[in-house]
DNA sequence: GCGACAG
DNA sequence: ATCTTGTCGC
């Protein structure tokens, strides 16, 4: 329960300025008053994002985060439904701890650049849900690797004040090279835009002989850390833990929603 | 103008 | 993101 609230506060890519952001303020730190809601603001946002954000840290050492939590947004393009979960996972033994969810329906679409305005309303109401608050969040996607230094885990970390960081499973429009085949081989993801190119991530291989992820910085927590923690949170699958948990709960939820077995705006679990 | 581009 | 079963392999 407690539900209710409308979930983005967003228009399309059309909607007038003033009216927009309606919905109810999630934002738990970062002094962000409203919410953009035209293209050109939401990039006008996103500076302002990127000059709040710390993509250096160090941040949280494996180890020395205990609750680590995994975020991940599931849409259905039909019914225009949406499960935003998260699940907080303990950093040594990879048990689940806590699990929330939250149902909306999208109302930003998805632009190359702006992922952040499409899924951050819905997974912070989620994290709002939890009993205690993570030691470290891991977003599904990028941080500091996006054109603007701006990408989901930098957004999500100024908002919540959280350390957080981004692991992607496609190398967007970045470079990189084919990492070394063992397990926790790495290379640089560079922006060639930048001259001479910037490093603005590590592919990093989780597994042997499986294709890498992309791990960036986000905001308090560096690349370094960020790294470290992909590799313990995926000890036996390319992806991390907490990406694999978020995301099997917001398809499992959806499912339900779609059989009739849950109710579109029900309690969080 | 076209293409490509996290999810 | 999503469309989608079985199949191959450890």
């Amino acid at each position: 329960m407690t539900d209710g609230a409308a979930t983005d506060g967003t228009a399309g890519t059309a909607g007038a300025t003033g009216g927009g952001g309606a919905a109810g303020a999630p934002g738990t730190a970062g002094g962000v008053p409203r919410w953009p809601v035209t293209e050109a603001e939401a990039v006008a946002e996103q500076e302002r994002i990127r000059a709040a954000a710390d993509p250096v840290g160090p941040g949280p050492a494996p180890g020395r985060a205990r609750r680590v939590a995994g975020v991940d947004v599931t849409y259905d393009e039909e019914s225009d439904l949406l499960v935003a979960a998260a699940v907080v996972l303990d950093a040594e033994s990879l048990e689940v701890l806590e699990e929330a969810v939250h149902t909306g329906r999208s109302r930003f679409p998805y632009i190359p650049g702006l992922l952040a305005f499409r899924e951050l309303p819905p997974v912070l109401a989620a994290l709002e849900k939890l009993g205690t608050p993570p030691d470290l969040v891991v977003c599904d996607g990028y941080g500091y690797a996006h054109p603007r230094r701006a990408g989901l885990a930098v957004h999500l970390g100024v908002l919540t004040g959280l350390p957080c960081f981004g692991v992607a499973k496609s190398p967007f429009v970045f470079d990189h090279t084919e990492p070394g085949p063992r397990r926790g081989d790495a290379s640089p993801l560079l922006d060639r835009r930048s001259v001479p190119p910037e490093t603005v991530g590590r592919a990093l291989r989780t597994q042997p002989g499986v294709r890498p992820v992309f791990v960036s910085a986000g905001h308090g927590i560096g690349l370094d850390h960020a790294c470290a923690h992909t590799l313990r949170l995926a000890p036996r699958y390319r992806l991390p833990e907490t990406t694999r948990g978020a995301d099997g709960l917001s398809r499992r939820v959806l499912r339900e929603i779609r059989e009739g077995l849950r109710e579109p705006y029900g309690a969080a679990e």
